[in-house]
DNA sequence: AGTTAATATTCGAACTTTCGAATATACCAC
DNA sequence: GTGGTATATTCGAAAGTTCGAATATTAACT
């Protein structure tokens, strides 16, 4: 029983383990967009946007709505949106850990100064 | 800069995206554990319990203190509790999907009634 | 120094996730 | 029905995660 709770909870976790889909949750914080609005914000693949729509689609993080040829996305309950607040909150408490993965990320990136 | 923000919440997430990890958080939620304490009550391998061990120690989520022979683990952060209760509140809201994860699992484990 | 207890690390096999390219499906307008 | 636009699915390769078995490290005790 308490199995089944973390695997849930696990599950969720995973669901918002991505970069690409913490953006999309982002982006619909003021209510929902379009699949192609999505993509045309954060500049990505269609077929790789379409991916990770599923997959909050299938943890139940988003819902969607057809409307003729398009379909609108939307955050389904807005806890969801509050412990990204939280984590906001988190973020800002711990900067220097961020500044350390801005830098390591830069470094990657090869822009050197 | 946005991207490094969502690097580092995606790593957040990745951290907690495995049940073991979670139950591990929970047993924490009173205060300061033992290793040795943690992988009793879990009922896990020493060797797994090492590495998830490892993982929350890598993303900052737990801190350790040394004391002789033994490693205490504590939550770094009351934050992570509070995320993790506002998530109880979630799925005790979206209690049917729990349920059916139960169901999926006590098939998977064949208990047949 | 030798032994035991507590914890961490390394290894490799099995499994899962991620991506873009290609293809499929659904809806609308003509 | 043909054509176009919006979105979803399938495929396969590359990368990442997970596990237990084996081994290493560290500290305490004799």
């Amino acid at each position: 029983m308490q199995d089944a709770l973390r695997q849930f909870k696990a599950d969720f976790f995973q669901a918002l383990a991505h970069p690409t889909r913490i953006a999309i949750v982002e982006q619909l914080r003021e209510g929902e967009l379009s699949a192609g609005t999505i993509i045309e914000r954060l500049g990505i693949e269609q077929a790789n946007a379409s991916q990770h729509l599923a997959i909050l689609r299938a943890k139940n993080i988003l819902v969607n709505r057809k409307a003729g040829n398009q379909v609108f996305y939307s955050v389904r309950d807005r806890r969801i949106i509050e412990i990204l607040d939280i984590m906001r909150q988190y973020f800002h408490a711990h900067m220097s850990e961020v500044l350390a993965t801005l830098r390591a990320i830069d470094k990657a990136g090869k822009v050197r100064r």
